[in-house]
Formats: structure tokens, sequence, C-alpha cells
DNA sequence: CTCGAAAAGTTGTAGCTACAACTAAATCAC
DNA sequence: GTGATTTAGTTGTAGCTACAACTTTTCGAG
């Protein structure tokens, strides 16, 4: 690896600061998805990637890819909005090992509901808190870590298409 | 809250990539702890807080302040720390409702010997990956998110001391 | 004083996630 | 073609966390 051992004063403010927001901010989001649509931001994120996708479906690896989750966690979280009527599964025809996810319309319309409440928080938190050079920054600092988090780049570059509710 | 509902293109960029962000760090974090040293990114920074502070005794609300932590998912955690000879709990002489955790002779030996590896991947991610300037970037951005996840700073500044090994 | 409220911790319970093991289908090599 | 490998997805199990309920102690008002 590296060669130093310790990290200086400055560069341990930033980290010990960045772990902070690590720590909070998914906590923020889950707190406010969970006590005003009774969702996990996860749960919500999956909602939203699917709503963007063509046919509202996504094969479950390709949303896996999209929301950065392991397909064991995806499949799980899966069930979970199919029993509630959020998502449906349908074997695929093409590759029959594969599997596709649809957005149901109550989970088209969950989405419509919880968007602008959700939107709301982000934008209070970052998007407004920020100036506008200062989130071209955190969009730059967060593609070069991603860079190292996730070499290959499953984490895809989230195509945008459609119309309404996105993140 | 504010008036514009949706996101544009550029906003939606950001914050999915920063998502992401949030998604993979604290993974790649535990996943290098647990591989080397059998602790969470968490109890490595327990660890680590407890052993910056004098008599490397703390409260727990301050503990539990230093590492952004409700207390009692703290105190869950300092009971496994407990358990496995890393800390020790002492009720607090001058307020019997508080306890003090101390950082024992072992807990120290294990901060000492996992710190060099963790803070290479710190640097490798994040540190090594960064421009100076882009450090100093992510430091201010990361406290302008921090007022908005806690505005009231429970999360403190890091007194910093002594010698080595920070997180 | 003394009573009600706040502060410091702990713990039961339910839900989420990671890891590993497992099935089934598609591919690749020869 | 046929067996070995890889890909897609699911599920059992253990561990972590959030939320709420509950003690005990301290503090503040009258």
């Amino acid at each position: 690896m590296t060669d130093a051992k310790w990290l200086n004063d400055e560069q341990l403010v930033v980290w010990t600061r960045f772990v902070a927001v690590l720590q909070l901010f998914p906590a923020a989001l889950d707190a406010q998805l969970e006590r005003d649509a009774q969702l996990t931001h996860f749960e919500y994120f999956t909602l939203a990637m699917l709503s963007e996708a063509p046919q509202r479906t996504m094969r479950m690896t390709a949303l896996a890819g999209f929301t950065t989750a392991s397909l064991a966690r995806l499949s799980r979280v899966v069930s979970n909005l199919e029993k509630r009527g959020y998502a449906k599964r349908q074997p695929c025809p093409e590759d029959r090992r594969a599997t596709n996810v649809t957005l149901t319309q109550d989970g088209w319309q969950k989405v419509v509901a919880t968007a602008p409440g959700h939107v709301d928080l982000v934008r209070s938190i970052v998007i407004d808190t920020l100036t506008a050079e200062e989130l071209t920054q955190l969009s730059t600092i967060s593609a070069k870590l991603l860079s190292k988090l996730d070499p290959q780049a499953r984490m895809v570059a989230t195509a945008r298409s459609q119309t309404p509710p996105p993140v």
C-alpha cells in the first residue's frame, strides 16, 4: 500500500467528518421515508429505479446494479415489495435463469406519492445547502471515490428517461 | 419545504452518485476490518476514539457523541467489546447514572495492530485519490451536510490529543 | 424538602443485511 | 454433443440496529 503510516491532522479532520456523514445520512433518509411512507431508503430507491426503466421492468441483476446491492439483498427486498403489492416478479422468457421485476400500478402510485417529500429532504440537506460550485465538486469527488469503491463500475451511469418520479 | 418539485438532470446525477458512495463506502470499511481484524468499522472507530481519550476512558454518552451513535447502539457494542476483552465498564463515581468505558491493554494493542492496515485503505480510497484541493472541498462539504444532519452538533469536533493510533 | 421532569443506560423485539450454501439454466471447451 | 464452468437467483443462519419500554439517578420549581 502507501508508505505514510498515519493521517495528519487535516486529513484526520476530513476523514472524521466524512465518517460522520456516512453514519448520519443514511439514517436521515431512512427516518424520513419510514415516517412518511413506511419505506426504507433502499426500498424507495429500488422502486424509483424501476419507475424509470422501460416498461417499468428490469432484470434482478440489472436492478441490483442500479441500486448497488447484492443479488441476495435485492432478492429479499423485492420479495417484501411483492408482498406489499408494489412489485411483481415474472420469469424472463429469453433467459430462464433470469427474473423480471415490474413496478405495479400501486408501486407507481407509491413512488409518485412519496417522491415530493423525499425530494424536499434531499434538497434541504444537499442541494439547497451547497453552492452550485460545491455540488459540482461533490459530483467529481463522488465519481473518484466510486472508481475506487467499485472499480468495475457495476453501478451503471443510471440511464435516464421518461417523466417524473426521479430519485 | 422548498418549492421546486424535482431534481434536474445534473442534480440527479450528483445525488445518485452520492447515494452509491453512501452505499458502498461503509461496506468497504466493514469488509476490510472484518477480514483483517474481526471488527466492524463501528467497533474499530469506537476503540479508536477511546484510544485518544484521556486515560483512554470516556462516558458512554460522550463516546456516543464521538461515534455519532445512539446510546442504545453503543451500549450493545460496548457489551460485545467487553466480552472480547477490549473494553471495560465502570460505574462513574461522580454521577451514579453514568458509566465510564475504558480501553483495556488488549484493546489498545488491538487498535495499534489494526490501525495501519485500516489507514492504508482510507488512504487508498480517499486521501491518495483526491487532490489536496478536493480534500479541502470534501471537508467543507461534509461540514455543511453535517450542519443539516446534526444541527445541534452532538458529534463534537473530535478533540485530538496524544500520540498514535488515530482513526 | 419534595414532586415531576430530564438524563444515563440497558434490554426485549422485530426487521434488515451479510455470508455461505444451494438449485437451475446457459455457455464454453474440446 | 457432453461435461465443466459460469451466471441468475433464492434461502438458512447469524449478527447488527432501530424503536420502544423500563430503571435508576439527578435536577429544577415551588
